[in-house]
DNA sequence: AATACAGCCTGGACGC
DNA sequence: TGCGTCCAGGCTGTAT
């Protein structure tokens, strides 16, 4: 699915074409389970005639403000994309919601996989609460991340892809990040040292800095890409690991590897991100 | 506390 | 232009 930088460039689209502003003219349910623990019929009820006050995202939920102190929490999951269309376009296989606004265009919620959910609450923070802290955030401290980490004995990987512990990273840019603080993937949180710390907070941030500069990453050719109109992410050309098994590492030429943590390829250097005493 | 695994879904890539 | 297998940007519930 997208990560931070993918929901943060669909949120700056949206913007963009001017969401902010529109109302809610009618509504479509294509696939029930989007819109749960609602029943179509009531979500299309409570969100019709609302007005659309503000666009933020919160990790990698995209938090639209709507009139009545309702909020529309949307989470694109492997592969939500949402659509900024005109009202008289056809309906495709994939949309499993479709929001008309009052000005023509038509928002459109396109998700092969129907993983995506959006969830209409009056009480948001009930969800975003849960999330740990935005990577990106000035107040974000190397010291606060060094102190959390020394409370789990997680592996780093799996605890950078909790989102309770850190809000936004997903598989490509916990691997990408992890390769330029040169950290292996299964080292013990609570072994890092402060030094290691702080070379990672810098990596997150340099990683979801510079994706975001390039409008995210659209991958494959054409068919990966989940942004609202038609351009792509280019950050692709950015990646060091994820997905480049057996490909020489850029940094020393060892090939990279790829192993599964969490049930989750996980690409790395073994030369750079040399394993822990304890990992096989 | 941490991990493993199934489940949720569809479709593309690859091997035969 | 077949069939089977594996894989995919995420997360949740349950079991161990």
């Amino acid at each position: 699915m997208p990560e931070l930088p993918e929901v943060e460039t669909t949120r700056r689209d949206l913007v963009q074409k001017g969401l902010i502003g529109e109302t809610v003219a009618a509504a479509q349910v294509l696939w029930p389970r989007t819109v749960t623990p609602l029943a179509p019929e009531e979500f299309i009820a409570r969100i019709t005639g609302r007005r659309i006050e503000a666009l933020r995202r919160r990790g990698k939920y995209l938090v639209v403000e709507l009139s009545g102190g309702q909020t529309l929490l949307i989470h694109l999951r492997m592969s939500g994309r949402l659509q900024w269309q005109s009202a008289g376009e056809a309906v495709h296989d994939h949309h499993r919601l479709i929001l008309d606004l009052s000005g023509g265009a038509s928002l459109r919620f396109h998700d092969t996989r129907k993983f995506g959910r959006v969830l209409l609450t009056a009480d948001p923070d009930a969800v975003l609460n849960r999330l740990g802290p935005e990577p990106l955030a000035p107040t974000w401290s190397a010291e606060s991340l060094y102190l959390r980490l020394g409370r789990h004995r997680r592996r780093l990987k799996p605890l950078l892809l909790d989102q309770g512990f850190l809000a936004g990273l997903g598989n490509i840019y916990a691997d990408e990040a992890l390769f330029r603080a040169q950290l292996h993937p299964a080292c013990r949180a609570d072994g890092i040292t402060a030094a290691e710390a702080e070379s990672l907070h810098g990596s997150i941030r340099a990683v979801l800095f510079e994706a975001l500069e390039n409008r995210g990453t659209s991958l494959g050719s054409g068919d990966g890409n989940y942004r609202s109109n038609q351009e792509m992410g280019e950050n692709s050309k950015n990646l060091q690991a994820y997905d480049r098994a057996k490909a020489p590492c850029p940094r020393c030429g060892t090939p990279i590897e790829r192993i599964m943590l969490a049930q989750r390829s996980t690409f790395f250097c073994p030369e750079c991100q040399p394993a822990p005493a304890f990992f096989p």
